[in-house]
DNA sequence: AAGATGCGGAGCGGATCGCTCCGCACAACT
DNA sequence: AGTTGTGCGGAGCGATCCGCTCCGCATCTT
């Protein structure tokens, strides 16, 4: 076999490889994690077969997915807090862990096997994402009474799209843009009502880390009280 | 037979339907309109018999409950008008509205057949929403650049709880009460991140109706531009 | 022409779902 | 006590769906 057939073939398998993920993620965000492999491989535009190939079972297909995830969401913390205004790194950061998709695999998790790696780079992901609020917060340009917690509650929250979901099972595929559009104008309003100096203090106690408990942990981890 | 068991028997009937609509509500905004009927029913404690008994067919249970949530988004909207402080009608609405989990069904609606009933509710309820914003709006209390449908967007997108749910789905009825307060201080985050004077203004022209066309539309009805 | 390689999708066994239907518990009448 | 009426629970049926296997085919190399 030729060295320049034998490269075309490789970047047409990670071609696919990527629309598979892109797909993957899309279907499964928006069905759940019960959502059919055959209509990620349609969605994707490849056959079954080529799926399984490459993912010896649909658990491995997603585990992949949320290390793939947890990754991007370690890099918008850290790209965060690499920025040196506390406010414009808090900012980029809730806005690209939104955008990313993280809270989209919310609903998975439990679904799949964590393995030791998405627990500790879920760790490090929300350590570092604790810095960057404590940061804002310390210098005071985000509200005091505002949590880490709460910050990741609100990304989870804002993550899911449902507009754009329905938009897209609609088949309306040219109002995809205007929801989006739309979704960012939200990030921005939330993100106006966490800066400092609110009209009124939040109401209760902020939230605890135990919130998170079992979500990225280990299955045969003790269930402890903290989810840092 | 005597009153006063028929009686009895009246009160035990309607606690199986309410404990039914509420476990259907809790399980459909859960898993999405595919849950199942069994699952629904061993949720509110009761057997399947007794609730085809009282729901000829699944699509019927739906089309319930969506009646009912389109009838309490409207009073949301129609409580938050009456008030006469513009911005306390306003947060009124918001608030209810989102606590009382319309978004939630928003993943249904495409699923089940639309009745006229349905889509009138719709109808009424967008029209008294845009007026308490507009209103809020005109009387300088709301940011000037916030949109009716912003406000019905943020409304579905903090509709759903996606960390109460994934705390029940681990067991952790410890935590609901704890995830649930934490969820109304995002709805309190939003709130002021909703409120005039604005850091900056938002990215890109305000949303449209049309984003939400053929949602609590009939089905037979032409696919036109504006969803008020 | 023959071989190699990777792709698509028909189809299998099993799981699940909507729904039916029947046995049973319990109270009211005789 | 026996009979009737009423509403409940859940086993189970047919249909559907899903994860996964496996084989025929298209494409390219030799």
């Amino acid at each position: 076999m030729s060295e320049r057939h034998r490269r075309a073939r490789r970047e047409e398998v990670e071609r696919n490889d990527e629309a598979l993920l892109r797909a993957a993620r899309a279907v499964f965000s928006e069905d759940g994690a019960h959502a059919s492999v055959a209509s990620i491989a349609a969605r994707a535009g490849v056959g079954i077969g080529t799926m399984y190939r490459r993912y010896p079972t649909k658990d491995a297909l997603l585990q992949h997915l949320c290390r793939l995830s947890l990754e991007e969401y370690l890099a918008a913390a850290q790209a965060g807090l690499a920025d040196p205004d506390p406010w414009g790194g808090f900012a980029h950061y809730l806005t690209a862990a939104v955008l990313c998709g993280t809270g989209t695999l919310g609903s998975i998790a439990g679904t799949v096997a964590v393995t030791d790696e998405m627990a500790d780079l879920s760790a490090r992901g929300d350590a570092v994402a604790s810095e960057v609020v404590e940061r804002a917060r310390k210098a005071g340009v985000l509200r005091p009474d505002i949590n880490d917690v709460d910050v990741v509650l609100l990304i989870e929250q804002l993550g899911r799209s449902p507009l754009v979901e329905q938009v897209v099972r609609h088949g309306r595929t040219d109002l995809v843009d205007a929801a989006e559009r739309a979704r960012e104008r939200l990030i921005r309003v939330a993100l106006d009502g966490l800066r400092a100096e609110p009209a009124e203090p939040l109401p209760g106690p902020p939230p605890e880390w135990a919130l998170f408990t079992e979500r990225w942990r280990r299955r045969d981890a003790e269930p402890g009280s903290s989810g840092r």
